[in-house]
DNA sequence: CAATAAAATTGTTAATAACCAATTTTATTG
DNA sequence: CAATAAAATTGGTTATTAACAATTTTATTG
């Protein structure tokens, strides 16, 4: 692990451990370079990453502070891929439909950036967390990147299948959010009444090297599922 | 204006009058020292920004490489506050409702981190984009850190007013994302029907020094409005 | 004592250097 | 000619130094 992922995670690990309210200064650089015996660039590094995944901010001439942490029950929109979601500690299953080698349609082929000879992976799942319905997912996983899938990886995470057995990293995602109404099959899916509103996120993941391995619809379940972005303008 | 936001502003009009194409290699980071004359360190903080907000994205031992834009017709959902969003060409404008100075009920209270007596800016306006309805907006800002706004302001775009005039620039923001039904005064205002989803999202803007100025609810027309967010995972 | 100016504190930018890691290209080998 | 190994290319990390900019604190002044 690198030097400054590490230190940010420490740096991180003592907020939440210790409940550092938001506000709460924290040692200013020249001291956190003696905490954790790295170089300035080192120290800075990590803060600019903690400051970008909304866990502290700084303020020039004043000093580093612990930033608010997302109100509960809010999914982080950004660490999201498909289901595999940072729910921390609430349990969560799938009901896995389908896992079927398919070839691409128009869009499938646009999003994935191949051919419609290529065999692309077309599973179907439903989300339950906590109990609750949580959401339809349809994904394409590119054969060529992600050679094999079936129903008990479905079950579980794809996405730490493909990163730790497929060594694929994922580098980037387009995620493209609208609503919608209901239609009658994913009504009966979520447990809804055909016509209710739904978020709808269509996601494209690539990998490090810039290559889409999955394109995903979802339908969430819209009260069951709120998210939050954190965002900053550095 | 800083070095390394100068080279980033360079890179991407240059990738974007060209036209680049995604997937275009870019040249590699000893020719663009060369090029823009500034030490390696300043073309990797300005590659990073442009990499965080989707502009490209770098592969180790390879190259850089053009990203592909976001489709057409969504909004940034990053780059949005309010209404102030990256609308490009688009004509937009707004009918204002309300600029009254009102004592915070408790949810805006929590959210601003103020006091009942504080004084706060209410506003709601309608904003139309391209002759159509977009959304409707409620927002409360902080007469402490915004001691003045007027009609003729929030028919124009408060954020500007708010940074350059009041020279308060803005840090950091939280979004909050859900799904409803469009109640009866919503309806008539957005010109939907009652009942019909919506996208609500509840912002809350904080300066660069972790002051909260700005609590914003904004519904979305669900049809006319739908977002993109470009993540990266570094 | 309030207003102002100076000094100290603290984060930010920029440049340079050395080495590391992933990828691509080239050369070698069977 | 395919497989493999070596070399070159290219971005990433870490460290050091110096100067800069915003904020906070302290000292000065009227």
């Amino acid at each position: 692990m690198l030097k400054y992922q590490d230190v940010a995670l420490r740096i991180k690990h003592m907020i939440y451990q210790q409940e550092l309210p938001k506000g709460t200064q924290l040692a200013n650089i020249e001291e956190l370079i003696n905490q954790y015996q790295v170089s300035r660039s080192t120290i800075i590094k990590a803060l600019d990453r903690l400051e970008r995944h909304g866990v502290i901010y700084q303020v020039q001439g004043s000093g580093i502070f612990v930033r608010q942490r997302k109100k509960s029950g809010y999914l982080n929109f950004m660490e999201s891929h498909g289901f595999t979601v940072d729910l921390q500690d609430l349990p969560g299953s799938s009901t896995v439909f389908n896992v079927d080698i398919v070839k691409p349609d128009a869009q499938v082929q646009e999003n994935l950036q191949c051919d419609a000879d290529e065999e692309v992976y077309f599973i179907k799942r439903l989300r339950f967390v906590d109990g609750k319905v949580y959401g339809l997912e349809q994904s394409y996983y590119r054969k060529k990147l992600v050679p094999y899938l079936n129903k008990e990886i479905a079950e579980n995470s794809i996405f730490s299948y493909i990163r730790d057995i497929c060594n694929i990293n994922i580098g980037f995602s387009d995620k493209y959010i609208q609503v919608t109404k209901l239609d009658a099959e994913m009504a009966s899916y979520i447990g809804l009444p055909e016509g209710d509103p739904a978020l709808f996120v269509e996601e494209i993941f690539y990998t490090t090297s810039g290559e889409p391995f999955d394109f995903s619809r979802v339908v969430y379940h819209c009260e069951n599922t709120k998210f939050c972005v954190q965002g900053h303008a550095k």
